[in-house]
DNA sequence: GTAAAAAGAGAATTATAATTCATAATATGA
DNA sequence: TCATATTATGAATTATAATTCTCTTTTTAC
């Protein structure tokens, strides 16, 4: 009833919709959420304040809906990612080496949630359906960590820290990059932290 | 004539600086720098408005003294650290608990500087005298994993990620326990990044 | 003890930006 | 084609908070 049933209607409503979160996201991204205004959402996205109102009670709101969004849409690939089939250093690398195709994609939501996250988390995630995208990843991966060490591929670390140490490391790169991304660069950089975790994971690396 | 020749009213301004910056500092990490007005720091403070403007220009002038002030603070503590005599080794190992200790002490701070300076930082650091404590620290440490492998003690890991990874892994530790800091918890989790990082980077290290 | 200077106070001013709302444009269905 | 309902518009309203400015209190120096 809520997949292809929409009149044309409800479809272009929410394409208008989509086209406002898009720009939202790229504004605030580029500048916070404080340095953004309604107007400015309104010019950049060709509608004007009062059509926003009519699509989002509030700025907040706004924000609130296009960070769960964008969250919903990254965590699902990822999670996605892990739950490949393979063994768990295949899935680990695996893992380590997409992060950089979607950093590419998703570069400037990660910025934006790293940053406004830290002052708001607190409010938004006590009111609303508290999906915390960070955790969840942190749980999975640190799931995939201890089934590696259980089967003896990975070294004895403590499996939350590690997962906690691999998604801050991805997450600083993601933010480095945000708004400059270059492929070959990006790369690069994947290729190390692989090196660096895998490598320093695996009970058979002698050297 | 800058160290001790300050006449007592000198001093006694200089310590009403201090408070001001110190209450800022606590309003502006938990709440941020928009969330929080010039008025709120002035009851906190127990000075008034105008009394504030008679320190800072403005409020961005508060907000950058301020950063700056903490920063130089924890990053002089930290590269001291890193400069300690003593193998690679030791001092690595050295860096990663002592920072239990410096999260301590500057948790909030450290949580400001990461949620703000992702949309603030590209703004502030222009104007002004650039210091990113950030990129400090990172090259220090980076010096140091570049040593110790050319000594042979670590891995031939890429010294540039691995600082990177260090740094945020702590910083994300810092990030989750500011507000709400337990000593125990702090300890038992800097052992465990020391026995990722430390263990998964020597040589020797068989199991 | 008193006049000048410095520091502090906080109400008034100004600026900005979120939100509302009366009006206009557009689409729908008979 | 016209009456009605829906959607879009943006100027007006309102709220908030930075900044200024005049007045008061305190300190200093004579």
């Amino acid at each position: 009833m809520s997949e292809e049933q929409l009149s044309r209607k409800e479809r272009e409503r929410l394409h208008h919709k989509k086209e406002i979160l898009d720009t939202a996201l790229q504004l605030f991204s580029e500048n916070g959420f404080h340095n953004v205004s309604m107007q400015q959402i309104a010019e950049a996205s060709e509608f004007s304040v009062g059509t926003l109102y009519n699509f989002f009670n509030s700025k907040e709101a706004l924000f609130e809906e296009m960070i769960n969004n964008c969250g919903e849409r990254i965590i699902k690939t990822l999670v996605a990612i892990l739950d490949t089939p393979g063994t768990e250093v295949e899935r680990l690398t695996s893992f380590i080496r997409h992060a950089s195709k979607l950093l590419e994609e998703h570069a400037q939501f990660i910025k934006l949630y790293v940053s406004e996250l830290g002052t708001r988390g607190a409010k938004l995630s006590q009111q609303q359906e508290k999906k915390n995208f960070e955790a969840i990843l942190n749980n999975k991966l640190k799931q995939l960590l201890e089934d590696g060490i259980h089967k003896g591929y990975f070294r004895r670390v403590d499996p939350a820290i590690t997962a906690k140490a691999i998604n801050s490391v991805i997450e600083t790169l993601g933010f480095e990059m945000a708004g400059q991304f270059d492929k070959a660069v990006a790369t690069d950089m994947f290729a190390k932290v692989e090196q660096l975790f895998v490598g320093g994971l695996l009970l058979s690396e002698g050297k």
